[in-house]
DNA sequence: ATGTTCAGTATACAAAAGTATACTGATATT
DNA sequence: AATATCAGTATACTTTTGTATACTGAACAT
């Protein structure tokens, strides 16, 4: 398992592996932004249509919806397949490491949770934004 | 431990527990945006000073790097500590959950190794912004 | 008295991210 | 012929995030 702690040990010893930092961008990429995680949240639902995706993701409009499945799509997160019926059935579903980002976001989950509690014994304030 | 996929499992079931969505939330805080993990990891090296801080982080101006302290100071992620000696001291330090943050940037770390080799191995692109 | 270091702040601007609202074009239904 | 649905696109904003450059003030050092 890849170390943030070890190869950062030091400012003059080894330097931080390069594909740590691409691999580190890559998931930041999948995750930040206001829409990102809600999309994919959908799409595990088994949600798979741009309109349901519409629906079920509240307030998104249109342009943001097609902007994001769009950049997804580029990272190889959700794969977007036209059956040629019709109507024409577009289905946007999650590749495998799409699915597997639920890893990622369980990992974050638990070290917010932590937080609140640490920082609750500890007698401090968390920004609720 | 929290399992995303759960939680999400159907449209009409069981609500995502808000403090799920609270812990994530805090969790996002803390990693987006172009500052906050450089910081991190000159903090984790220990690095401490405000000038240290500004030369070991790369092309930050002081008004990013003041804001960025603030903003990880307020959700107890680093501890300011002044000692009034000659010339003043101000010391910036991890807490114990920003220490522990580095368990979340490890998964991030192995769920984009992983995602790079599966891309490669699919013949996908992957965008390396 | 002038200069240097530390720890920032002030002002103005540029770029990126997100919103609001309306529209398109293909196909099918009434 | 008019209306509806699906899957988006177009144009024009507003807000948030980040940059550039200069400055402040306290305490020493020369």
């Amino acid at each position: 398992m890849s170390d943030f702690k070890d190869f950062i040990g030091s400012d003059k010893g080894p330097q931080c592996p390069r594909t740590y930092i691409l691999a580190l961008t890559d998931t930041l990429n999948v995750v930040s932004g206001k829409w990102k995680l809600p999309i994919i949240a959908a799409l595990l639902r088994g949600v798979s249509r741009f309109k349901d995706l519409l629906d079920s993701t509240e307030k998104i409009t249109p342009r943001m919806l097609s902007k994001e499945l769009k950049e997804l799509e580029m990272n190889s997160i959700v794969e977007r397949k036209v059956y040629s019926q019709t109507p024409v059935l577009i289905e946007y579903k999650l590749t495998k490491s799409g699915k597997e980002i639920a890893n990622v976001i369980d990992s974050m989950i638990d070290w917010g949770m932590v937080h609140r509690t640490q920082v609750i014994t500890d007698g401090d304030a968390v920004k609720t934004s």
